[in-house]
DNA sequence: AACGCGCCCTGTCCGC
DNA sequence: TGCGGACAGGGCGCGT
């Protein structure tokens, strides 16, 4: 469910708030939500006393910095949230799966109704190896017209499948890699390495462009998504074809159409989208 | 070895 | 009203 928008939204409300807490306690609800390698007692042990400095983002990765260069990484999966229990709506949280208590009385919340989520405990060392598995941040000024055509021209893979490869670039899940498509007039089955380099320099502006606006729209909810108050995002009322199916196109009437890809379902105006 | 598929899990909605 | 099936912002491990 969140990607990048989402995470970021999650993060600039946590950098406000968390640094210079200490986590006091931490208590475990469900396990499956930890890394393979993580037991809820380690992660106990491991962030008892421990200091919040900082907090960032990679892709869809929401990440506590701790001293030490300690981090708790966060994946949110389809359903997962970050919510803190200063805000009014912490109680709606009712699939909590893990507890983290503040030194200053307020607790961090990580909820996640489905569970696809994962929390993951990293040194500097680890963290740089996950960090190096994952690609391209859109939003960075590495992610150029050059480089994106250089990616696309080397897959055969349908372009929205591309887009969700968090190897190639980090950060784009279905609703953005659709909306980027339409606004790029790219259709999502188009194989990557037939898109045109002015195509790809396209897509890479509209890409930008659109979870930008998304950002600052506080994300997309289409029905689970809470940034870290508990609130809803308000970017739903400006996508043009993600899970609008049989409605008008924006800019041509033509209803727009779902084809499913890899089990996913994909969006696009069958006019506009070539 | 890039790519597609099935699966993890809970909740909601739709047709019968 | 109940029941089954399809579907949902993601990502991993497996086969080919």
């Amino acid at each position: 469910m969140p990607e990048l928008p989402e995470a970021e939204t999650i993060v600039r409300a946590l950098r406000s708030r968390l640094p210079g807490a200490r986590v006091e306690r931490v208590s475990v609800r469900h396990a499956d939500v930890l890394a393979p390698d993580l037991t809820p007692r380690r992660l106990a042990s491991r962030l008892r006393g421990r200091r919040i400095e900082d907090v960032t983002r990679r892709g869809k990765n929401v990440v506590l910095v701790f001293e030490d260069e300690l981090r708790l990484v966060i994946n949110l999966g389809m359903t997962g949230r970050v919510v803190t229990t200063d805000a009014p709506r912490a109680a709606e949280m009712r699939h909590v799966a893990v507890r983290f208590e503040l030194d200053d009385g307020r607790a961090i919340l990580y909820d996640d109704i489905r569970r696809f989520g994962c929390l993951d405990l990293r040194d500097a060392e680890g963290w740089h190896r996950r960090d190096a598995e994952l690609g391209l941040e859109p939003l960075s000024d590495a992610f150029t017209p050059e480089s994106l055509w250089a990616l696309t021209r080397g897959s055969t893979t349908p372009i929205r499948n591309f887009l969700l490869d968090q190897r190639r670039i980090a950060g784009v899940g279905n609703i953005y890699a659709n909306e980027a498509l339409f606004r790029a007039g790219i259709r999502p089955t188009r194989r990557s390495h037939r898109v045109t380099r002015r195509e790809a320099s396209a897509l890479r502006d509209h890409l930008r462009d659109v979870l930008q606006e998304s950002i600052d729209n506080r994300g997309t909810t289409i029905s689970d998504y809470r940034d870290a108050f508990g609130e809803s995002g308000g970017f739903v009322q400006w996508l043009r074809v993600y899970d609008r199916a049989g409605e008008p196109c924006v800019v041509c009437g033509t209803p727009i159409r779902r084809v499913v890809l890899t089990n996913r379902s994909a969006f696009y105006c069958p006019v506009c989208q070539r």
